[in-house]
RNA sequence: GCGCCCGUAGCUCAACCGGAUAGAGCACCGGCCUUCUAAGCCGGGGGUUGUGAGUUCGAGUCUCGCCGGGCGCGCCA
């Protein structure tokens, strides 16, 4: 039971509790560690919060508290401070034992039971396999699979999972531009649509096809634009220009599908099998695995999209107008009605995404967890209606928005359109300043928030960048283990007593924030407070390791210390994991 | 115009369900390597938490107004 001091603690507080003021023992028992050494190691408010409920003199309900608190040999003093704060001093034998606890416990230590072992998917990334995943789908990703790591290491039974968009205009319109590019190859020569897509990847992808196919989808300029309405001038961009080059890029694909035929499907796949290939191995280069890639286009082909939409219509929440089938989600708080189905008889993406969710909500997760980018926040609204229309529950569901990364070159912001051809990508970003460092600067900060990511900074201050300040601590354990050359098996006998100076109560405290630190960031879906976590304990240890030697003649104080840097060691190891960090011997 | 998010040191960001004197890093100034890795440590200056009210024992945190910034408001995805 020791190993969780603050338990203990809130355990005399609810004895001290039920003997001053029984009808109040429901009240929460709040303990938090002082910013001010001098508060003591813990302090507990319920003076204060008991002195709203019965109108009394906060300090005098203390003193009553103070007075029924049962004795601990883990509490040194106790004592009335502030407007009614209880402050506990541990006794140092307290504060070290969990060293031996993270010892002992390994890369188990800190995990929780929070969650239970219930089933949350989290899904992320999500990008169209339109084109190469840029800086934006970067943070994501690391948030995504952090956040996974995190909810997997407190308790929860993970499923990460990866939504392919591989059924739309999107998918056609990157078809299309692969086989135009495909066409120049062999000298029919079709004005580029502004609006397809542009990179280099493109032509990569026409190249393959030339290789593997010849001339088999050649087809002549002039038979592709036969039907086309052409496009307005470059520097428009007036509305009826812009509807002219969308319908002109419609055409083009409904010209590709017609000659093209059976062939299309095979344009189709190809560049979308490339451009996912593409997406996952970057992942996976980049430490972030997927359990599940589901397939957008798998939701029509069971039917699923149809069954989902005649149930809502069943239950009476559609209506049809203008020759289209809306749901009504103003019924459900959102600002307007929403198209299901098109005059055209095609589904919207809306409507495969409530598909989606009711497949979610089917496959029995107790929690679903969607990691969208922050311009999409007004899409909650009509999704969570669509989940009450089907009668599950909304409070299943949780958006987690992550605000854009916004890439600054040269102190100005890079563009970051797929389709103009001209983003940073992850590969390239990755390449430039390393895995390690892009993981970790992107959950450096709360998800919500802007990120500016200076690319030119975080090249040139590679060395100062917080995560090699991590690691530092970590290959200075390392290399003081390896001096040391002992049998770590002994380090858990360590006499913990001989560690009594300021610097290593202080290591010893930070060690123990550990657990409270994953449950607080699993609470709030913040994997930043790992990160700020690492950052404080790497501080502690680096203070104590300028201001005190190790490897000491005393081998009974030697091994104490020894023992104290060891659980450093497995601690920024076990949350360096969860950030998917790598934690280098030797640096 | 309506809706959502944000505003904390010169810059980038923290602040655990509302807690005590708002903290780090970078930058700036001054110290520390014959001793376990100086990618480190120690010390210093730097703030009316955008602004004005309210709620209460207590507000960076909650409520409302205003100012400033971002995003959204398609039969796009």
């Amino acid at each position: 039971m020791t190993h969780d001091i603050k338990t203990h603690l809130a355990d005399l507080m609810r004895t001290a509790l039920t003997s001053v003021v029984p009808e109040q023992v429901e009240t929460p028992i709040i303990l938090e560690r002082p910013k001010q050494a001098s508060h003591g190691d813990f302090a507990c408010n319920l003076a204060m919060q008991l002195a709203r409920a019965l109108k009394r003199n906060p300090r005098e309900l203390a003193q009553l508290l103070l007075s029924e608190i049962p004795k601990s040999p883990f509490v040194a003093k106790t004592e009335i401070a502030g407007a009614g704060f209880i402050n506990f001093h541990l006794e140092p034998s307290a504060k070290l034992q969990v060293v031996r606890g993270v010892l002992e416990q390994g890369e188990a230590f800190g995990r929780s039971n929070m969650g239970g072992k219930k089933k949350v998917q989290v899904e992320f990334v999500s990008a169209n396999p339109t084109g190469p995943l840029h800086v934006g789908h970067g943070r994501g990703a690391a948030y995504g699979a952090s956040l996974s790591s995190l909810l997997a290491y407190a308790g929860w039974d993970v499923t990460r999972e990866y939504y392919v968009n591989d059924a739309g205009r999107q998918m056609d319109i990157l078809a299309v531009s692969g086989w135009l590019r495909y066409l120049d190859l062999f000298g029919q020569t079709v004005p580029f649509p502004p609006n397809g897509y542009q990179g280099d990847y493109v032509r990569d992808m026409a190249q393959q096809m030339k290789a593997a196919h010849g001339d088999k989808f050649v087809h002549p300029a002039s038979t592709v634009l036969e039907n086309t309405p052409g496009l307005p001038e470059a520097d428009r961009a007036d509305d009826e220009a812009k509807a002219q080059r969308e319908a002109h890029l419609d055409a083009l694909i409904a010209a590709a599908k017609k000659l093209l035929g059976e062939e299309w499907a095979y344009v189709h796949n190809h560049v979308l099998t490339e451009q996912l290939e593409d997406c996952r191995n970057d992942l996976e280069e980049f430490g972030v695995h997927f359990d599940v890639w589901f397939s957008e286009k798998s939701l029509f082909d069971t039917g699923l999209v149809a069954r989902c939409v005649d149930r809502l219509n069943k239950a009476g929440h559609l209506y049809e107008q203008n020759g289209a089938l809306w749901f009504k989600s103003t019924e459900f708080g959102d600002e307007k009605d929403r198209v299901v189905q098109r005059e055209n008889g095609l589904y919207t993406y809306f409507a495969s995404d409530i598909a989606y969710h009711l497949n979610k909500y089917e496959r029995g997760f107790d929690r679903v967890i969607n990691i969208w980018g922050a311009d999409h926040h007004g899409y909650i609204p009509r999704v969570k209606g669509a989940l009450q229309a089907l009668e599950l529950d909304p409070e299943v569901l949780h958006v987690a928005l992550v605000q854009f990364a916004v890439l600054y070159r040269n102190g100005q912001k890079a563009s970051m359109s797929t389709r103009s051809g001209e983003f940073v990508t992850l590969r390239t970003l990755r390449a430039e300043v390393g895995n390690d460092a892009c993981r970790f600067f992107y959950v450096l900060r709360k998800s919500d928030q802007h990120l500016d990511f200076d690319l030119d900074l975080a090249k040139s201050q590679t060395n100062e960048n917080p995560v090699y300040y991590i690691q530092y601590a970590h290959a200075r354990v390392c290399s003081v283990l390896a001096q040391w050359d002992g049998d770590e098996a002994v380090l858990c006998a360590a006499d913990l007593a001989l560690l009594d100076n300021p610097y290593e109560l202080a290591v010893a405290a930070k060690l123990s924030e550990f657990a409270e630190v994953v449950e607080a960031a699993a609470r709030d879906l913040a994997p930043h407070m790992i990160a700020f976590y690492l950052k404080d304990l790497a501080a502690a240890f680096h203070s104590y390791y300028n201001a005190e030697r190790m490897l000491v003649e005393d081998v009974a104080l030697k091994n104490a210390r020894v023992a104290l840097a060891a659980a450093v060691r497995q601690v920024i190891r076990n949350g360096m994991a969860i950030l998917g960090v790598s934690c280098p011997q030797t640096m």
